[in-house]
DNA sequence: CCTTCTTTTGAGAGTTACTTTCATTTTCTA
DNA sequence: TAGAAAATGAAAGTAACTCTCAAAAGAAGG
């Protein structure tokens, strides 16, 4: 049972602050309600990490969250949105958005893509790793994160993609594209966890595939 | 809710023959469990269709089929697996593999699909056509109609592709090509779910995509 | 036809993710 | 500081699975 394999890992028991952090400046009840969230996501992550996603119960993250099992549903309406939640797709659109107008539209994503990865890798580097091996590992997560991916990334890319070529925002070539990236993301995810490449060069390999897609996959 | 949206529908009480029989010639012990396997996929979609996906409990659908819930387990793991799982994946990688080997890798997919689907669209429509519209609303089966994308389609053309280039067949580009393939099929179906194309057109979408493919997406 | 072995099935009990409702506590506002 | 609004917890309920074991049905041999 491979999602229940456990992992090496040492998360810090309480939750740190993270890269998108923007706690600054809000109504105290909303800061609250974010740092709960972020406590919960911590200890879920962490015990699954642990003890393997199936082996860790929602009661579980309740009680190391020291919350009831109600709130946790309050926050994640599902266990596996713990998992598959985070907050990169805005920020790959402002990027991309800021990719000077001469580049093609493959060449600001490359570009785009490179100035982001190494970061994402870098700063939540633990989170980050817990969560790319999780869904790739656990079969109902990897079809989360297809629909996750849908919704979030794909939207993003379409949406901007349109923009920046002057379509609609509903253009179906934008949105045949769109889906051509996020396939090259999956593909990369899947190298890394086929043990084809490392973290390191994820970022390469993304670079290079978008390169492909630019140039019409000469295979 | 749209997943408990109701279809109008008209399959029969009693499950027909469909389009990949293969019942002949059998022993009888295997030929019944095809049969079972069918009676209970074919009560199951038209309850899906009639009442919902939600709405319609594995009870339910044990109650019409005339089995036990236990049997239903035996037979399709999740209540999800009924409604994703279709036996066109195989059927694509022959049909692929026998294009001419002077066609480009693009030229040989698009022949592929305009000699698939038509066939498709018209020999099991209505199963087809409740499946489809299931795979996109039903926010579970959205995800896992991904999943099985990956573990099908995307499987099996990532093969076939390898094989025709002559690559090996953990060739991360033949992987990456594969993705974008896949990706311009799941742009057509929520194409055609948002209305933007009818299912006739869906052969030309996908075929004008693909195109786009191996043109690198001059958008 | 009867016996024996194998496979398939059904019944029932248990786990857990989620849902819903309602009373209680906590935070905000006047 | 009182009262409104929002967040929380407790508890009961649903339904998708899982497991175990005994009964029934098909296959094979005499």
């Amino acid at each position: 049972m491979p999602q229940n394999r456990t992992m090496s890992t040492s998360l810090p028991e309480h939750p740190a602050d993270r890269l998108s952090d923007r706690l600054a400046g809000l109504p105290l009840r909303e800061r609250k309600k974010l740092k709960t969230r972020r406590t919960i996501q911590d200890h879920a992550l962490r015990l699954f990490g642990a003890q393997g996603y199936d082996a860790t119960t929602v009661e579980q993250i309740a009680e190391a969250a020291e919350i009831s099992p109600s709130t946790f549903f309050r926050y994640f309406p599902t266990k596996e949105d713990v998992v598959v939640t985070d907050e990169y797709d805005p920020i790959m659109a402002d990027v991309l958005r800021a990719q000077p107008p001469e580049l093609s539209m493959i060449e600001a994503l490359r570009a785009t893509m490179r100035a982001m990865l190494p970061q994402m890798f870098a700063v939540d580097q633990e989170i980050v790793m817990i969560r790319i091996r999780l869904t790739t590992t656990v079969p109902a997560l990897r079809a989360r994160t297809f629909e996750s991916l849908r919704e979030g990334t794909h939207t993003v890319l379409k949406e901007a993609v349109a923009e920046r070529t002057g379509r609609p925002g509903d253009d179906l070539e934008a949105d045949a594209f769109a889906w051509a990236i996020v396939g090259v993301l999956m593909s990369a995810m899947y190298a890394w966890m086929d043990g084809k490449v490392s973290i390191e060069e994820m970022p390469d390999l993304i670079d290079h595939n978008l390169e492909l897609v630019g140039a019409g996959f000469p295979l």
